[in-house]
Order: structure tokens, then sequence, then C-alpha cells
DNA sequence: AAGTTACTTTTTAAAGC
DNA sequence: GCTTTAAAAAGTAACTT
């Protein structure tokens, strides 16, 4: 039987940053090439990396939301190419800005079918969201760590809202403990 | 001190109102859904919960009107889907939503999920099917959702889908289309719950 | 009927309305 | 509250072919 926490997987990462400078958007826009801006629908621009793949808002003030990255690695790799492409437009960036993960959005599978209905109840009521009109999955908020997990029927899972991968090896080992405690796995 | 007490006034007459308007847009919509009186009740107190506990601040007034309806419906075991709701209400599908996920949850309202089998009576009836078909819908849907089959699936589609599978098995036969008409879902709906059903029934339609 | 696209839920930062 | 960005899960829906 495969541990369920073989099975997690980052699916995405966002981050925080800033290169400590002021910007004029609106001169980024027109020198970097594929720079999406449009300041009457959302006042950041927005820069796409390929290798990894990633997407940067850069906003006025100089600070920048990175999201889409696999891994905290990429997040690191797809910044250090925005830096240095604005580098490349004679933008003065410091030398490593600070960088802060946000969110880490997480897929994982406890190998058997889960019966939502069952589980609704043995949770608690009051302590989970399972509307099936309005969204397949069963919204379960932990409060160590401090996550959410969607839980569906086919036993696959969502954990965001962690800041570390750990957040969710732990959320998974409490979930899988708790199901297993009400007899509701297998 | 008197435009104070004026303003009191002013204030206490604007809350009344909007309660008023509130319990009236409940009414309507009750009297257009054809709920009974109870599910009203229940509705109103619902509104009155949820004033007290300032959940309206932010969000309109039909909107949280609409939404305590909802919860009423399912409370009172006579659920009607967002969709049927939706059609009486001037607040949008994704908004009622939102809101009563919101009031049951800071409410406590600890609302169960709802069970497939309480569309039936309701959409057999609208499609003119024979009592003997209910029954059929209601153990397919027992005997499958008893198998896992529910997780995740809304209540209307699976509904919908009993019903077509129970009016083909006692010769009462109802199109996809018909169906899917009176439950308001698609009828690739129907057909992928429909083929579910059949196969854990061991049934060969 | 199949296929594609797109929307529902959750999370998170950013600046501005 | 909203706007934008990414991503997964599974269900539902609206298109086109």
């Amino acid at each position: 039987m495969t541990d369920p926490k073989e099975t997690i997987n980052i699916e995405n990462v966002v981050a925080s940053t800033g290169i400590g400078q002021e910007l004029d958007l609106q001169s980024v826009a027109m020198d970097l090439e594929g720079a999406d801006y449009d300041p009457e629908q959302f006042p950041g621009l927005v820069y796409r990396t390929q290798e990894p793949k990633s997407a940067a808002l850069i906003f006025r003030s100089g600070k920048i939301v990175c999201t889409g990255a696999k891994s905290t690695d990429d997040v690191h790799e797809s910044l250090r190419i925005v830096f240095d492409k604005l580098r490349d437009l004679d933008i003065q960036v410091e030398e490593d800005p600070e960088i802060v993960v946000q969110n880490i959005v997480t897929s994982a599978d406890l190998g058997r079918q889960l019966n939502l209905n069952a589980i609704a109840i043995g949770l608690g009521l009051e302590n989970i969201e399972y509307e099936p009109e309005q969204f397949p999955g069963l919204v379960y908020r932990l409060d160590e760590p401090e996550v959410v997990a969607l839980l569906f029927g086919s036993g696959k899972l969502v954990i965001t809202g962690g800041k570390r991968p750990k957040d969710a090896e732990e959320a998974v080992d409490k979930i899988v403990s708790r199901l297993e405690d009400l007899g509701l796995l297998e | 001190r008197l435009r104070k007490w004026q303003e009191r006034i002013r204030t206490k007459d604007a809350g009344e109102r909007n309660l008023q308007f509130a319990l009236s847009e409940i009414d309507r919509m009750a009297s257009a859904l054809g709920v009974p009186r109870s599910v009203r009740e229940v509705a109103s107190v619902i509104y009155r919960r949820a004033l007290k506990e300032d959940l309206i601040r932010g969000r309109s007034i039909e909107g949280v009107a609409t939404s305590a309806l909802y919860a009423a419906c399912r409370k009172e075991g006579i659920p009607r889907s967002l969709e049927e709701i939706s059609e009486v209400s001037r607040v949008e599908r994704k908004e009622i939503g939102r809101t009563y996920r919101y009031i049951s949850q800071e409410l406590g309202l600890e609302m169960k999920p709802v069970d497939p089998k309480k569309y039936v009576p309701r959409f057999c009836s609208e499609l003119k099917l024979s009592e003997e078909v209910q029954s059929k819908a209601n153990e397919i849907i027992e005997t499958t959702a008893e198998k896992g089959l529910l997780s995740g699936k809304s209540p209307t589609g699976y509904a919908a889908a009993a019903i077509y599978a129970a009016s083909l098995l006692c010769n009462e036969k109802k199109t996809q289309r018909e169906v899917a008409d009176v439950a308001q879902v698609t009828e690739v709906t129907i057909r992928n719950r429909y083929q579910e059903q059949i196969e854990a029934m061991g049934i060969h339609g």
C-alpha cells in the first residue's frame, strides 16, 4: 500500500518579492517583449517565463508576485530570469531580493474511493463544507497545519494555503488518521 | 438632541422597512415556488438570525433573503435546486450559492447534503409518472448511493438519471430531454449518471 | 455522440477602484 | 468586495464537429 504522503505533488507555488525600486510600467511594457499590461483592467504587468514556466505580476511599486512554479527552486529560478530581464532594461535590481513563499498548492491520492456523505457527517457538519450541487469536492479546513483540503470521491485531494512543503505532508497524515479513526478509509 | 432622536427613528424605520422588504420577498418567492407556509416561516427565522448576527453587512438583502429560503427548503426536506431558486429571485445563482454557504456556516445550520430521493416525487409528478416509477427510482438511488456512486455528484442530476432509468424499467418511458427539462440538467449529465447507475445495479438497458 | 473549452471550489500576494 | 495570475481535483455546461 502506497503511503499517501508519497503521492504528494506540488502543483503551484506563489511567492512575493520586490526590486526595491519604483517602475514605469508603461515603458517596461514597451521594452519587455511578451509583457501584458492593461492598467484599466489590472494594475500589474504580466510577464511569463517559459523555463521554468511561471507568470510574474510586476507592479508600479517594484513589488512582484510569481505564480505557477512547480517548486520553490523554480520560483527562485523564474524570478532570477525576471530580475535579469529588468536589468537588461537598465533597471536597478537589488543583488538578491528577499523572496517569500505565500502559498503552495499540492495534490495527493489516498488510493481509495471516499464516501463524501459519510465523511461530512463523520468529521462533523459544522467543520466541513460539502455542497455537491455547487462543487464536487468536500472542503475541510485544518487548524494545524493551517491549510484547506479539498477531498474528492475518487480519493484524490488538493491541499492549499500552506507555506512549506511540509505543511501538505502533515495535513495528509492528519486527514488519513482521522478518516481511519472514523473507519471511513478502505 | 432632537436631531439625534430623529436619526434614531429614521434608522429604526429604515431597518424595519428593510426587514419588511426581505420578508415580503421571501413570501413572494415562496409563493412562486409553491412551497408550504412552514418553509416561509423557517426562512423568516433564518433571515432574522442572519440580521441579528450582522451577516447582512456587505451583502444584498435580496441575496440573504433568497439564501435563507434555499436553506429553509432544504431544512424542511423539500429542497429546490439553486437553478429553481434563481428563477424566482433577481439574484444570480452563483451569488445565492455563495451567500447560502456563508450564512449556513456562520449560523451553524449544519445542513446535511441533499438526498436525491427528495426530488423524486416532484419531478415524477411533473412528468406524470406512476407511483411504481417513483419507488423504482428511489430504489436505484438508495442502492447505488450505498455503493458510493453519489460522492461529488449533483443531487438533481442523480435523481434525474434514476427517474429516467426507472421510467424505462417500468415501461413508462420518458425521453432524456423530458427528464432533463424538469430537473434542469443536461441530457449529457443524465446519460453519464444513468450509465453508472445501471451498471452498479447490474441491469442491462 | 464525441471533443473542446470553460466555468464551479480553495489559496495567496500585489495596487487600485 | 472586485479586478489578474497559476494550479490541481471532478462535475456540469455550452459550444462545435
